[in-house]
DNA sequence: AATCAAGTTCCACATATCGGAACAAAGAAA
DNA sequence: TTTCTTTGTTCCGATATGTGGAACTTGATT
Protein backbone atom coordinates (compact mmCIF):
# COMPACT_ATOMS: atom_id res chain seq x y z
CA UNK A 1 0.00 0.00 0.00
CA UNK A 2 3.06 2.45 0.73
CA UNK A 3 4.04 1.91 -3.05
CA UNK A 4 5.92 4.97 -4.80
CA UNK A 5 3.82 5.87 -8.04
CA UNK A 6 7.46 4.84 -9.54
CA UNK A 7 7.30 5.73 -13.80
CA UNK A 8 10.95 3.93 -13.40
CA UNK A 9 12.95 6.00 -16.28
CA UNK A 10 15.10 2.69 -16.85
CA UNK A 11 17.76 5.24 -14.95
CA UNK A 12 21.09 5.52 -16.27
CA UNK A 13 23.73 3.06 -18.51
CA UNK A 14 21.78 -0.42 -19.16
CA UNK A 15 23.38 -3.04 -17.95
CA UNK A 16 25.74 -6.00 -18.71
CA UNK A 17 24.97 -5.77 -23.30
CA UNK A 18 22.55 -8.32 -24.20
CA UNK A 19 21.71 -10.24 -21.59
CA UNK A 20 21.18 -6.94 -19.43
CA UNK A 21 19.09 -5.38 -22.31
CA UNK A 22 16.71 -8.49 -21.60
CA UNK A 23 17.05 -8.14 -18.32
CA UNK A 24 16.15 -4.96 -18.62
CA UNK A 25 12.40 -5.34 -20.47
CA UNK A 26 12.10 -8.01 -17.95
CA UNK A 27 12.08 -6.02 -15.48
CA UNK A 28 9.72 -3.58 -16.68
CA UNK A 29 7.31 -5.84 -17.41
CA UNK A 30 7.24 -7.44 -14.49
CA UNK A 31 7.40 -4.44 -12.10
CA UNK A 32 4.92 -2.99 -14.00
CA UNK A 33 1.22 -2.71 -12.62
CA UNK A 34 -0.36 -5.35 -14.92
CA UNK A 35 -0.13 -6.47 -18.37
CA UNK A 36 1.69 -4.16 -20.60
CA UNK A 37 1.10 -3.55 -23.52
CA UNK A 38 3.79 -3.47 -26.82
CA UNK A 39 3.75 0.51 -26.54
CA UNK A 40 3.55 0.72 -22.72
CA UNK A 41 7.11 -1.19 -22.91
CA UNK A 42 8.90 0.74 -25.66
CA UNK A 43 8.15 4.00 -23.74
CA UNK A 44 9.03 3.12 -20.16
CA UNK A 45 12.00 0.42 -21.60
CA UNK A 46 13.46 3.34 -24.24
CA UNK A 47 14.41 0.50 -26.59
CA UNK A 48 14.13 0.99 -30.26
CA UNK A 49 10.85 -0.30 -31.64
CA UNK A 50 12.95 -3.40 -33.63
CA UNK A 51 15.28 -4.04 -30.60
CA UNK A 52 12.37 -4.33 -28.30
CA UNK A 53 9.90 -6.68 -30.53
CA UNK A 54 12.78 -9.06 -30.83
CA UNK A 55 13.88 -8.83 -27.00
CA UNK A 56 10.45 -9.62 -26.03
CA UNK A 57 10.12 -12.18 -28.58
CA UNK A 58 13.06 -14.13 -26.98
CA UNK A 59 11.97 -13.38 -23.66
CA UNK A 60 8.68 -15.50 -24.05
CA UNK A 61 9.98 -17.98 -26.16
CA UNK A 62 11.84 -18.35 -22.96
CA UNK A 63 9.32 -18.95 -20.81
CA UNK A 64 10.02 -15.72 -19.16
CA UNK A 65 7.21 -13.65 -20.14
CA UNK A 66 3.94 -14.90 -21.70
CA UNK A 67 1.77 -12.45 -24.52
CA UNK A 68 -1.78 -13.09 -24.10
CA UNK A 69 -4.35 -13.05 -26.94
CA UNK A 70 -4.92 -9.62 -26.46
CA UNK A 71 -1.35 -9.10 -27.32
CA UNK A 72 -0.60 -7.90 -23.62
CA UNK A 73 2.58 -9.06 -21.98
CA UNK A 74 2.49 -10.61 -18.42
CA UNK A 75 4.97 -12.67 -16.16
CA UNK A 76 5.67 -16.30 -17.44
CA UNK A 77 5.61 -19.39 -15.20
CA UNK A 78 9.50 -19.66 -15.49
CA UNK A 79 10.28 -16.95 -12.90
CA UNK A 80 8.73 -18.87 -10.32
CA UNK A 81 9.91 -22.07 -10.93
CA UNK A 82 13.21 -20.51 -10.76
CA UNK A 83 12.26 -18.72 -7.54
CA UNK A 84 10.75 -21.97 -5.89
CA UNK A 85 14.08 -24.08 -6.56
CA UNK A 86 16.54 -21.22 -5.35
CA UNK A 87 14.23 -20.61 -2.02
CA UNK A 88 14.07 -24.05 -1.10
CA UNK A 89 17.75 -24.73 -2.03
CA UNK A 90 18.96 -22.15 -0.38
CA UNK A 91 20.76 -22.86 2.64
CA UNK A 92 21.00 -19.78 5.28
CA UNK A 93 17.50 -19.90 5.52
CA UNK A 94 17.38 -23.27 6.02
CA UNK A 95 19.87 -22.65 8.88
CA UNK A 96 17.98 -19.45 10.05
CA UNK A 97 14.61 -21.47 10.13
CA UNK A 98 14.63 -22.69 13.69
CA UNK A 99 15.84 -19.86 15.34
CA UNK A 100 13.04 -17.78 13.45
CA UNK A 101 10.45 -20.56 15.16
CA UNK A 102 11.83 -19.87 18.30
CA UNK A 103 12.02 -16.30 18.07
CA UNK A 104 8.16 -16.59 17.42
CA UNK A 105 7.23 -18.94 19.98
CA UNK A 106 8.55 -15.95 22.50
CA UNK A 107 7.01 -13.03 21.54
CA UNK A 108 4.28 -14.49 19.31
CA UNK A 109 4.54 -11.59 16.63
CA UNK A 110 6.30 -11.79 13.02
CA UNK A 111 9.54 -12.76 12.79
CA UNK A 112 11.43 -12.13 9.16
CA UNK A 113 14.58 -12.69 7.96
CA UNK A 114 15.87 -10.46 5.39
CA UNK A 115 19.36 -10.18 3.21
CA UNK A 116 20.65 -6.48 1.84
CA UNK A 117 21.72 -5.95 -1.26
CA UNK A 118 22.89 -2.92 -2.04
CA UNK A 119 20.66 -0.45 -0.54
CA UNK A 120 17.52 -2.94 -0.04
CA UNK A 121 16.43 -5.65 2.14
CA UNK A 122 15.25 -8.93 0.66
CA UNK A 123 13.33 -10.85 2.82
CA UNK A 124 13.51 -14.42 2.63
CA UNK A 125 11.56 -16.36 5.28
CA UNK A 126 9.02 -15.61 7.80
CA UNK A 127 6.94 -16.53 10.53
CA UNK A 128 3.79 -15.43 11.29
CA UNK A 129 1.27 -16.54 13.78
CA UNK A 130 -2.02 -16.12 11.95
CA UNK A 131 -1.90 -17.52 8.69
CA UNK A 132 -5.35 -15.19 7.52
CA UNK A 133 -2.75 -13.54 5.61
CA UNK A 134 -1.64 -14.17 2.13
CA UNK A 135 0.85 -16.88 3.70
CA UNK A 136 4.19 -16.15 1.79
CA UNK A 137 3.04 -12.67 0.95
CA UNK A 138 6.71 -11.37 1.28
CA UNK A 139 8.99 -13.27 0.35
CA UNK A 140 11.23 -12.15 -2.46
CA UNK A 141 9.69 -8.70 -1.38
CA UNK A 142 12.51 -5.99 -1.65
CA UNK A 143 12.23 -2.60 0.75
CA UNK A 144 14.72 0.32 1.37
CA UNK A 145 16.71 -0.40 3.52
CA UNK A 146 16.64 3.14 5.27
CA UNK A 147 12.86 2.80 7.11
CA UNK A 148 13.37 -1.32 7.75
CA UNK A 149 14.60 -2.09 10.88
CA UNK A 150 16.34 -4.71 9.19
CA UNK A 151 17.57 -2.77 6.61
CA UNK A 152 19.13 -0.34 9.55
CA UNK A 153 20.56 -3.04 11.32
CA UNK A 154 22.25 -4.62 8.57
CA UNK A 155 23.48 -1.22 7.58
CA UNK A 156 24.93 -1.02 10.74
CA UNK A 157 27.47 -4.07 9.40
CA UNK A 158 29.20 -2.61 6.32
CA UNK A 159 32.47 -0.67 6.74
CA UNK A 160 32.12 2.95 7.19
CA UNK A 161 33.44 3.95 3.44
CA UNK A 162 30.93 1.37 1.73
CA UNK A 163 28.33 2.28 3.93
CA UNK A 164 28.25 5.99 2.54
CA UNK A 165 28.91 4.70 -0.79
CA UNK A 166 25.30 2.77 -0.27
CA UNK A 167 23.86 5.73 1.63
CA UNK A 168 24.94 8.59 -1.27
CA UNK A 169 22.78 6.43 -3.42
CA UNK A 170 19.57 6.67 -1.34
CA UNK A 171 16.67 8.56 -2.31
CA UNK A 172 15.16 9.04 0.91
CA UNK A 173 11.25 8.56 0.18
CA UNK A 174 8.94 9.81 3.41
CA UNK A 175 6.81 6.69 3.33
CA UNK A 176 5.82 7.80 6.95
CA UNK A 177 6.31 11.37 8.99
CA UNK A 178 8.74 9.28 11.06
CA UNK A 179 10.82 7.91 8.01
CA UNK A 180 14.58 9.25 7.77
CA UNK A 181 14.72 12.37 5.29
CA UNK A 182 18.28 12.91 5.16
CA UNK A 183 21.50 10.96 5.08
CA UNK A 184 22.78 12.50 7.72
CA UNK A 185 19.90 11.59 10.81
CA UNK A 186 20.26 8.23 8.69
CA UNK A 187 24.15 8.07 9.37
CA UNK A 188 23.37 9.37 13.46
CA UNK A 189 20.96 6.45 13.80
CA UNK A 190 23.44 3.65 12.57
CA UNK A 191 26.25 5.01 15.24
CA UNK A 192 23.64 3.80 17.46
CA UNK A 193 22.88 0.83 16.26
CA UNK A 194 26.67 -0.08 16.39
CA UNK A 195 26.75 0.88 19.59
CA UNK A 196 23.51 -1.36 20.98
CA UNK A 197 23.80 -3.74 18.38
CA UNK A 198 20.11 -3.69 17.44
CA UNK A 199 18.17 -1.18 15.66
CA UNK A 200 13.95 -0.41 15.83
CA UNK A 201 11.19 0.08 13.02
CA UNK A 202 9.77 3.41 14.94
CA UNK A 203 6.84 3.30 12.22
CA UNK A 204 9.36 4.38 9.89
CA UNK A 205 7.95 2.30 6.53
CA UNK A 206 4.03 1.80 7.35
CA UNK A 207 2.53 3.73 10.14
CA UNK A 208 1.27 1.56 13.52
CA UNK A 209 3.68 -0.82 12.34
CA UNK A 210 6.99 -1.32 14.68
CA UNK A 211 9.67 -3.43 15.25
CA UNK A 212 13.04 -4.98 16.72
CA UNK A 213 15.79 -5.85 14.94
CA UNK A 214 19.67 -7.61 14.71
CA UNK A 215 22.13 -7.33 12.30
CA UNK A 216 23.56 -10.98 10.81
CA UNK A 217 27.24 -11.05 9.79
CA UNK A 218 28.27 -14.80 9.01
CA UNK A 219 32.04 -14.83 8.73
CA UNK A 220 33.98 -16.48 5.62
CA UNK A 221 30.86 -15.03 4.13
CA UNK A 222 30.51 -11.40 2.19
CA UNK A 223 26.54 -11.93 3.05
CA UNK A 224 24.90 -8.99 5.32
CA UNK A 225 21.61 -9.97 6.46
CA UNK A 226 19.14 -9.54 9.83
CA UNK A 227 16.04 -10.79 11.43
CA UNK A 228 13.44 -8.70 13.27
CA UNK A 229 10.52 -9.14 15.54
CA UNK A 230 7.37 -6.66 14.24
CA UNK A 231 4.22 -6.04 15.44
CA UNK A 232 1.27 -3.58 15.29
CA UNK A 233 2.11 -0.64 17.23
CA UNK A 234 -1.24 -0.73 19.41
CA UNK A 235 -0.26 -4.23 20.50
CA UNK A 236 3.61 -3.79 20.81
CA UNK A 237 5.35 -0.47 23.19
CA UNK A 238 8.56 0.44 22.41
CA UNK A 239 8.98 -0.80 25.86
CA UNK A 240 8.34 -4.33 25.18
CA UNK A 241 10.52 -3.98 21.80
CA UNK A 242 13.53 -3.45 24.36
CA UNK A 243 12.57 -5.92 26.30
CA UNK A 244 12.77 -8.70 23.42
CA UNK A 245 15.81 -6.91 22.01
CA UNK A 246 17.93 -8.90 24.14
CA UNK A 247 16.27 -12.25 22.37
CA UNK A 248 16.47 -10.93 18.82
CA UNK A 249 20.21 -10.23 18.70
CA UNK A 250 20.98 -13.71 20.53
CA UNK A 251 19.08 -15.40 17.99
CA UNK A 252 20.98 -13.26 15.20
CA UNK A 253 24.48 -14.41 16.54
CA UNK A 254 23.22 -17.57 16.41
CA UNK A 255 22.38 -17.71 12.87
CA UNK A 256 25.60 -15.85 12.62
CA UNK A 257 27.60 -18.39 14.30
CA UNK A 258 26.09 -21.90 12.78
CA UNK A 259 25.64 -20.12 9.06
CA UNK A 260 29.23 -19.53 8.88
CA UNK A 261 30.02 -23.44 10.24
CA UNK A 262 27.20 -24.96 7.59
CA UNK A 263 27.87 -22.91 4.95
CA UNK A 264 31.83 -22.85 4.46
CA UNK A 265 33.24 -25.92 4.44
CA UNK A 266 32.67 -26.51 0.24
CA UNK A 267 29.28 -27.50 -0.38
CA UNK A 268 28.27 -29.73 2.51
CA UNK A 269 25.58 -32.36 3.34
CA UNK A 270 21.98 -32.38 2.94
CA UNK B 1 12.17 -36.79 -2.02
CA UNK B 2 11.00 -38.62 -5.08
CA UNK B 3 13.46 -36.61 -7.55
CA UNK B 4 15.13 -37.95 -10.09
CA UNK B 5 18.93 -38.40 -10.50
CA UNK B 6 18.27 -35.99 -13.14
CA UNK B 7 21.79 -35.77 -15.12
CA UNK B 8 20.46 -32.82 -17.04
CA UNK B 9 22.37 -33.76 -20.44
CA UNK B 10 21.24 -30.22 -21.51
CA UNK B 11 18.76 -32.25 -24.33
CA UNK B 12 18.78 -30.98 -27.60
CA UNK B 13 19.54 -27.69 -29.26
CA UNK B 14 19.57 -24.39 -26.61
CA UNK B 15 17.52 -21.96 -26.95
CA UNK B 16 17.11 -18.67 -28.72
CA UNK B 17 20.42 -17.15 -29.04
CA UNK B 18 22.16 -15.55 -26.53
CA UNK B 19 19.06 -14.99 -23.98
CA UNK B 20 18.60 -19.09 -24.26
CA UNK B 21 22.38 -19.95 -23.20
CA UNK B 22 22.05 -17.46 -20.40
CA UNK B 23 19.20 -18.87 -19.48
CA UNK B 24 20.01 -22.80 -19.60
CA UNK B 25 23.47 -21.98 -17.53
CA UNK B 26 20.94 -19.71 -15.17
CA UNK B 27 19.15 -23.02 -14.72
CA UNK B 28 21.66 -25.36 -14.93
CA UNK B 29 22.78 -23.98 -11.36
CA UNK B 30 19.88 -23.20 -10.22
CA UNK B 31 18.30 -26.52 -10.45
CA UNK B 32 21.19 -28.26 -9.35
CA UNK B 33 21.51 -29.40 -5.65
CA UNK B 34 24.10 -27.05 -4.24
CA UNK B 35 26.71 -24.60 -4.34
CA UNK B 36 28.41 -25.23 -8.25
CA UNK B 37 32.11 -24.41 -9.08
CA UNK B 38 33.07 -23.65 -12.48
CA UNK B 39 33.74 -27.10 -13.61
CA UNK B 40 30.40 -28.48 -12.57
CA UNK B 41 28.60 -26.33 -14.74
CA UNK B 42 31.31 -26.73 -17.16
CA UNK B 43 30.24 -30.45 -17.73
CA UNK B 44 26.52 -29.41 -17.01
CA UNK B 45 26.16 -26.90 -19.57
CA UNK B 46 28.56 -28.34 -21.94
CA UNK B 47 29.67 -25.10 -23.01
CA UNK B 48 32.97 -23.97 -23.73
CA UNK B 49 35.43 -22.78 -21.19
CA UNK B 50 35.55 -19.31 -22.61
CA UNK B 51 31.60 -18.79 -23.38
CA UNK B 52 30.63 -20.68 -20.07
CA UNK B 53 32.98 -17.94 -18.36
CA UNK B 54 31.15 -14.97 -19.84
CA UNK B 55 27.90 -16.63 -19.35
CA UNK B 56 28.54 -16.45 -15.60
CA UNK B 57 30.16 -12.94 -15.32
CA UNK B 58 27.09 -11.77 -16.99
CA UNK B 59 24.64 -14.06 -14.83
CA UNK B 60 26.58 -12.42 -11.66
CA UNK B 61 26.63 -8.51 -13.17
CA UNK B 62 22.88 -8.80 -13.25
CA UNK B 63 22.28 -10.61 -9.88
CA UNK B 64 20.74 -13.42 -11.19
CA UNK B 65 24.05 -15.43 -9.78
CA UNK B 66 25.94 -14.98 -7.06
CA UNK B 67 29.55 -16.16 -6.65
CA UNK B 68 30.93 -17.02 -3.26
CA UNK B 69 34.51 -16.55 -2.05
CA UNK B 70 35.25 -20.05 -2.72
CA UNK B 71 34.14 -19.35 -6.17
CA UNK B 72 30.90 -21.19 -6.12
CA UNK B 73 27.98 -20.16 -8.22
CA UNK B 74 24.54 -19.94 -6.00
CA UNK B 75 21.66 -18.27 -7.18
CA UNK B 76 20.85 -15.02 -6.60
CA UNK B 77 18.07 -12.57 -4.65
CA UNK B 78 16.95 -11.10 -7.83
CA UNK B 79 15.19 -14.07 -8.90
CA UNK B 80 13.33 -13.94 -5.82
CA UNK B 81 11.99 -10.83 -6.37
CA UNK B 82 11.21 -11.06 -9.92
CA UNK B 83 9.03 -14.25 -8.82
CA UNK B 84 7.38 -11.90 -5.74
CA UNK B 85 6.09 -9.54 -8.35
CA UNK B 86 4.91 -11.89 -10.78
CA UNK B 87 3.25 -13.94 -8.18
CA UNK B 88 1.53 -11.09 -6.21
CA UNK B 89 0.44 -9.43 -9.15
CA UNK B 90 -0.63 -12.48 -10.73
CA UNK B 91 -4.76 -11.75 -10.99
CA UNK B 92 -5.67 -15.10 -12.30
CA UNK B 93 -4.55 -16.40 -8.61
CA UNK B 94 -6.43 -13.47 -7.14
CA UNK B 95 -9.12 -14.47 -8.64
CA UNK B 96 -9.20 -18.08 -7.30
CA UNK B 97 -8.09 -17.35 -3.79
CA UNK B 98 -11.74 -17.12 -2.25
CA UNK B 99 -12.93 -20.11 -3.94
CA UNK B 100 -9.34 -22.05 -2.70
CA UNK B 101 -10.28 -20.81 0.61
CA UNK B 102 -13.72 -21.89 0.53
CA UNK B 103 -12.88 -25.22 -0.41
CA UNK B 104 -10.64 -26.02 1.95
CA UNK B 105 -13.22 -25.05 4.74
CA UNK B 106 -15.61 -27.42 3.40
CA UNK B 107 -13.15 -30.01 3.30
CA UNK B 108 -10.53 -29.28 5.78
CA UNK B 109 -7.82 -30.34 3.66
CA UNK B 110 -5.01 -28.70 1.72
CA UNK B 111 -6.08 -26.89 -1.54
CA UNK B 112 -3.80 -26.18 -4.93
CA UNK B 113 -3.90 -24.13 -7.51
CA UNK B 114 -1.77 -25.28 -10.52
CA UNK B 115 -1.36 -24.04 -14.54
CA UNK B 116 -0.40 -26.46 -16.90
CA UNK B 117 2.92 -25.60 -18.43
CA UNK B 118 3.69 -27.58 -21.12
CA UNK B 119 4.14 -31.28 -19.94
CA UNK B 120 4.04 -29.65 -16.13
CA UNK B 121 2.02 -28.45 -13.24
CA UNK B 122 3.23 -25.33 -11.96
CA UNK B 123 1.24 -24.78 -8.66
CA UNK B 124 0.90 -21.23 -7.94
CA UNK B 125 -1.50 -21.08 -4.96
CA UNK B 126 -2.14 -23.73 -2.12
CA UNK B 127 -4.36 -23.21 1.49
CA UNK B 128 -3.35 -25.72 4.12
CA UNK B 129 -4.42 -25.96 7.50
CA UNK B 130 -1.86 -26.98 9.59
CA UNK B 131 1.24 -24.51 9.13
CA UNK B 132 3.94 -26.46 10.79
CA UNK B 133 5.25 -27.01 7.28
CA UNK B 134 7.10 -25.16 5.37
CA UNK B 135 4.69 -22.12 4.66
CA UNK B 136 4.78 -21.79 0.75
CA UNK B 137 7.19 -24.90 -0.03
CA UNK B 138 4.83 -25.34 -3.29
CA UNK B 139 4.58 -22.40 -4.53
CA UNK B 140 6.67 -22.19 -8.27
CA UNK B 141 7.05 -26.61 -7.83
CA UNK B 142 6.64 -27.84 -11.19
CA UNK B 143 5.51 -31.62 -11.36
CA UNK B 144 5.17 -34.07 -14.30
CA UNK B 145 1.21 -33.51 -15.51
CA UNK B 146 0.62 -37.24 -16.09
CA UNK B 147 0.69 -38.45 -11.88
CA UNK B 148 -0.98 -35.36 -10.57
CA UNK B 149 -4.26 -35.04 -10.23
CA UNK B 150 -4.58 -31.11 -11.41
CA UNK B 151 -2.12 -32.19 -14.02
CA UNK B 152 -4.32 -35.30 -15.39
CA UNK B 153 -7.04 -32.85 -15.14
CA UNK B 154 -5.56 -29.98 -17.49
CA UNK B 155 -4.54 -32.15 -19.72
CA UNK B 156 -7.81 -33.43 -20.07
CA UNK B 157 -8.83 -29.72 -21.60
CA UNK B 158 -6.46 -29.93 -24.32
CA UNK B 159 -7.66 -30.67 -28.10
CA UNK B 160 -7.17 -34.60 -28.60
CA UNK B 161 -3.87 -33.49 -31.30
CA UNK B 162 -2.74 -30.96 -28.46
CA UNK B 163 -2.62 -34.01 -26.09
CA UNK B 164 -1.11 -36.58 -28.38
CA UNK B 165 1.63 -33.94 -29.14
CA UNK B 166 2.44 -33.71 -25.08
CA UNK B 167 2.24 -37.33 -24.22
CA UNK B 168 4.51 -37.87 -27.00
CA UNK B 169 7.09 -36.17 -25.35
CA UNK B 170 6.62 -37.42 -21.28
CA UNK B 171 9.20 -40.15 -19.91
CA UNK B 172 6.63 -42.00 -17.56
CA UNK B 173 8.97 -42.14 -14.56
CA UNK B 174 7.61 -44.68 -11.70
CA UNK B 175 7.07 -42.67 -8.87
CA UNK B 176 4.81 -45.15 -6.99
CA UNK B 177 3.60 -48.53 -7.63
CA UNK B 178 0.56 -46.68 -8.97
CA UNK B 179 2.46 -43.98 -11.17
CA UNK B 180 1.46 -44.21 -15.29
CA UNK B 181 4.21 -46.26 -16.78
CA UNK B 182 2.62 -45.64 -20.48
CA UNK B 183 1.14 -42.98 -23.01
CA UNK B 184 -1.74 -45.88 -22.97
CA UNK B 185 -2.75 -45.89 -19.63
CA UNK B 186 -2.67 -42.28 -19.55
CA UNK B 187 -5.09 -41.35 -22.63
CA UNK B 188 -7.37 -43.57 -21.65
CA UNK B 189 -7.52 -42.22 -18.04
CA UNK B 190 -8.50 -39.04 -19.41
CA UNK B 191 -10.55 -40.37 -21.17
CA UNK B 192 -12.52 -40.98 -18.23
CA UNK B 193 -11.82 -37.70 -16.91
CA UNK B 194 -13.15 -35.78 -20.01
CA UNK B 195 -16.34 -37.63 -19.56
CA UNK B 196 -16.41 -37.16 -15.50
CA UNK B 197 -15.03 -33.79 -15.07
CA UNK B 198 -12.69 -34.51 -12.43
CA UNK B 199 -9.36 -36.42 -11.98
CA UNK B 200 -7.91 -38.25 -8.83
CA UNK B 201 -4.69 -38.73 -8.03
CA UNK B 202 -4.69 -42.55 -6.48
CA UNK B 203 -0.99 -42.24 -4.78
CA UNK B 204 0.48 -41.98 -7.80
CA UNK B 205 3.10 -39.14 -7.42
CA UNK B 206 3.81 -39.83 -3.67
CA UNK B 207 2.57 -42.73 -1.67
CA UNK B 208 -0.22 -41.95 1.14
CA UNK B 209 -0.88 -38.97 -0.83
CA UNK B 210 -4.10 -39.18 -2.65
CA UNK B 211 -6.36 -36.17 -4.46
CA UNK B 212 -9.20 -34.94 -6.25
CA UNK B 213 -8.92 -32.28 -8.93
CA UNK B 214 -11.18 -30.29 -11.33
CA UNK B 215 -9.88 -28.93 -14.55
CA UNK B 216 -9.98 -24.78 -15.16
CA UNK B 217 -10.92 -23.53 -18.47
CA UNK B 218 -10.83 -19.70 -18.97
CA UNK B 219 -12.31 -18.65 -22.11
CA UNK B 220 -11.30 -16.14 -24.45
CA UNK B 221 -7.91 -17.21 -22.84
CA UNK B 222 -4.93 -20.15 -23.58
CA UNK B 223 -4.28 -20.55 -20.00
CA UNK B 224 -5.20 -24.25 -18.43
CA UNK B 225 -5.70 -24.69 -15.02
CA UNK B 226 -6.88 -26.65 -12.25
CA UNK B 227 -7.34 -26.97 -8.42
CA UNK B 228 -7.07 -30.06 -6.15
CA UNK B 229 -8.26 -31.41 -2.69
CA UNK B 230 -5.75 -33.07 -1.13
CA UNK B 231 -5.03 -35.69 1.54
CA UNK B 232 -2.92 -38.31 3.34
CA UNK B 233 -4.75 -41.95 2.52
CA UNK B 234 -5.16 -42.81 6.03
CA UNK B 235 -7.75 -39.67 6.96
CA UNK B 236 -9.25 -39.79 3.03
CA UNK B 237 -10.87 -42.25 1.57
CA UNK B 238 -11.89 -42.59 -2.12
CA UNK B 239 -14.81 -42.18 -1.53
CA UNK B 240 -14.24 -39.25 0.78
CA UNK B 241 -12.95 -37.71 -2.48
CA UNK B 242 -15.93 -38.80 -4.70
CA UNK B 243 -17.94 -36.72 -2.51
CA UNK B 244 -16.08 -33.90 -2.49
CA UNK B 245 -15.87 -33.75 -6.34
CA UNK B 246 -18.69 -32.01 -7.39
CA UNK B 247 -17.79 -29.43 -4.67
CA UNK B 248 -14.09 -29.08 -6.74
CA UNK B 249 -16.00 -28.78 -9.92
CA UNK B 250 -18.29 -26.44 -9.18
CA UNK B 251 -15.39 -24.30 -7.62
CA UNK B 252 -13.35 -25.16 -10.76
CA UNK B 253 -16.23 -23.96 -13.30
CA UNK B 254 -16.86 -20.34 -10.98
CA UNK B 255 -13.24 -20.07 -11.09
CA UNK B 256 -13.15 -19.87 -14.59
CA UNK B 257 -16.13 -18.03 -15.54
CA UNK B 258 -15.24 -15.18 -12.77
CA UNK B 259 -11.77 -15.45 -14.38
CA UNK B 260 -13.24 -14.94 -18.03
CA UNK B 261 -14.95 -11.40 -16.48
CA UNK B 262 -12.01 -10.22 -15.24
CA UNK B 263 -9.22 -11.07 -17.31
CA UNK B 264 -10.58 -10.47 -20.73
CA UNK B 265 -11.38 -7.11 -21.03
CA UNK B 266 -7.89 -5.32 -21.04
CA UNK B 267 -6.02 -4.49 -18.05
CA UNK B 268 -8.79 -4.06 -15.60
CA UNK B 269 -9.61 -2.69 -12.05
CA UNK B 270 -7.61 -2.36 -8.66
C1' DA C 1 -12.89 5.69 -48.07
C1' DA C 2 -9.51 7.92 -45.59
C1' DT C 3 -6.92 8.51 -41.49
C1' DC C 4 -4.40 7.19 -37.64
C1' DA C 5 -2.38 4.25 -34.33
C1' DA C 6 -0.42 -0.19 -32.91
C1' DG C 7 2.21 -3.99 -34.00
C1' DT C 8 5.32 -6.65 -37.08
C1' DT C 9 8.88 -7.51 -40.51
C1' DC C 10 13.05 -6.37 -43.17
C1' DC C 11 17.93 -5.76 -44.04
C1' DA C 12 22.51 -3.39 -44.38
C1' DC C 13 25.58 -2.47 -40.70
C1' DA C 14 28.06 -2.74 -36.38
C1' DT C 15 29.39 -5.20 -32.41
C1' DA C 16 28.94 -8.56 -28.95
C1' DT C 17 29.58 -13.30 -28.79
C1' DC C 18 32.29 -17.35 -29.84
C1' DG C 19 35.71 -20.62 -28.56
C1' DG C 20 40.36 -22.34 -29.05
C1' DA C 21 44.50 -21.61 -26.91
C1' DA C 22 47.67 -19.37 -23.93
C1' DC C 23 48.13 -17.91 -19.18
C1' DA C 24 47.86 -17.70 -14.08
C1' DA C 25 46.93 -19.74 -9.57
C1' DA C 26 46.24 -23.20 -6.31
C1' DG C 27 46.81 -27.94 -4.73
C1' DA C 28 48.72 -32.57 -4.82
C1' DA C 29 52.35 -35.67 -5.61
C1' DA C 30 57.11 -36.65 -5.92
C1' DT D 1 61.27 -27.75 -2.28
C1' DT D 2 60.19 -28.87 -7.09
C1' DT D 3 57.19 -30.80 -10.39
C1' DC D 4 52.84 -32.13 -12.03
C1' DT D 5 47.94 -31.53 -12.29
C1' DT D 6 43.78 -29.49 -11.82
C1' DT D 7 40.99 -25.37 -11.84
C1' DG D 8 39.90 -20.82 -12.98
C1' DT D 9 40.78 -16.53 -15.88
C1' DT D 10 42.14 -13.80 -19.88
C1' DC D 11 43.01 -12.89 -24.89
C1' DC D 12 41.83 -12.08 -29.58
C1' DG D 13 40.64 -12.81 -34.57
C1' DA D 14 36.61 -14.64 -37.08
C1' DT D 15 31.89 -14.52 -37.41
C1' DA D 16 27.40 -15.19 -36.02
C1' DT D 17 24.09 -12.09 -33.50
C1' DG D 18 22.03 -8.42 -32.32
C1' DT D 19 20.92 -3.50 -33.83
C1' DG D 20 17.60 -0.06 -35.15
C1' DG D 21 15.70 2.95 -38.82
C1' DA D 22 12.29 2.55 -42.10
C1' DA D 23 8.87 0.26 -44.68
C1' DC D 24 4.91 -2.56 -44.23
C1' DT D 25 0.63 -4.78 -42.29
C1' DT D 26 -3.39 -4.81 -39.53
C1' DG D 27 -7.35 -2.97 -37.57
C1' DA D 28 -9.84 0.41 -35.37
C1' DT D 29 -11.98 5.24 -35.82
C1' DT D 30 -14.01 9.17 -38.18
Amino acid sequence: MSEEPTVIADGEAVGTGTLGKAMAVLEAVVMADGPQRFTDILARSGQPRGTLHRLLSHLVEEGLLVQRRDLCYEPGLRLLTLAYRSWSGNRFRDVAEPHLRSLHELTGETVHLGILRETEIVYVDKVESRQTVRMSSQIGKASPAYCTGIGKAALSLLPQLELERLVAGMAFHAFTPHTHRSAESLLAEIADIRRDGHAFDREEHEIEIRCVAAPIRVSGSDLTAGISVTGPAYRVSMEQLIAWSGAVRTAAAAIGEEAAIRLGPGRGGP
